[in-house]
DNA sequence: ACGCTATAGTTGATCACGCAAGCAAGTGTA
DNA sequence: TACACTTGCTTGCGTGATCAACTATAGCGT
């Protein structure tokens, strides 16, 4: 119970710090920092709305307003599928690789010092084995292409 | 970092899960459950609305808005601080006591049952002292009453 | 006694998200 | 071809939370 609350607590707080952060200094939330990332990693800086969805645990709504934000300020596009007309990619643009970029090198800056001021080498692999055996937190991607 | 990816997907998905049933079964949110629990080991019952934000990672607003609710359904009440004038506690009711164990029967069963179903007793262990180390992971509590 | 600053709490605006419902496009089956 | 079912996405609405602005009280230092 006692990790329970700490995880809670730690996630929280260290949450909240690397958001605020993130937002004031480059003008994005987490999830529109991730929803770049993800895209950038993607085949062709693309990706179907759901696969997205499953990647930042957002429902499906919640990626389109996500998407309705980043495309305002033209971070990302939408394109057509040409195998399935249901599906919308968000694709990143240039100016969202940039915005990328730049934030990256802060938020991961920060992330990485906050890990490696406080655990070592081996405690870092023992942590991510330990959290990586708990429900939700496989990292795997699923199928981020429509065609067969 | 992917220690740092673990935590957050792992936090997410089980928040996600504990919450929904926390609030099906019993109209308790969270933090609403949270609240009573806090408020429930505290002395007299009864906190400051700071001290119980502080606990529950929220800002005063929030707090005020949770008391809200839990107000409105009769669990918790206002009360005056002698000593000054400005602070207004907050304190569990009979009833509030009642729905706070109920749900807290099933809900510390689910925590713990993933815990254990995951993790030996050594490792929860370490896991808990890892996650300790965390900026933001301290349990301590801070004043909880206004005397001097 | 006076103002200055800090603290406790509330309120209004706004945001991010989930859920439920709906539409459009694929897929399977008869 | 016709029908039922599934899947991808969007939209309306409710909720939990934040921030900023405000009131009221407390506690200085001069």
């Amino acid at each position: 119970m006692s990790a329970w609350v700490r995880l809670l607590r730690a996630h929280a707080a260290t949450t909240r710090a690397f958001n605020a952060e993130l937002l004031n200094e480059h003008g994005l939330t987490i999830n529109d920092f991730e929803a770049l990332l993800r895209l950038s990693r993607a085949e062709e800086g693309r990706m179907r709305r759901v696969d997205l969805a499953e990647n930042l645990l957002l429902t499906a709504s919640g990626v389109t307003r996500l998407l309705d934000g980043l495309e305002a300020h033209g971070l990302v596009e939408r394109a057509a599928c040409s195998s399935d007309r249901r599906v919308v990619y968000a694709v990143i643009t240039e100016e969202g690789r940039k915005r990328l970029q730049a934030a990256s090198d802060s938020h991961v800056a920060s992330v990485t010092a906050l890990f490696e001021q406080q655990f070592g080498e081996e405690e870092l692999d023992r942590l991510a084995e330990l959290l990586g055996r708990l429900p939700g937190a496989d990292e795997s991607a699923g199928s981020e292409d429509c065609s067969p």
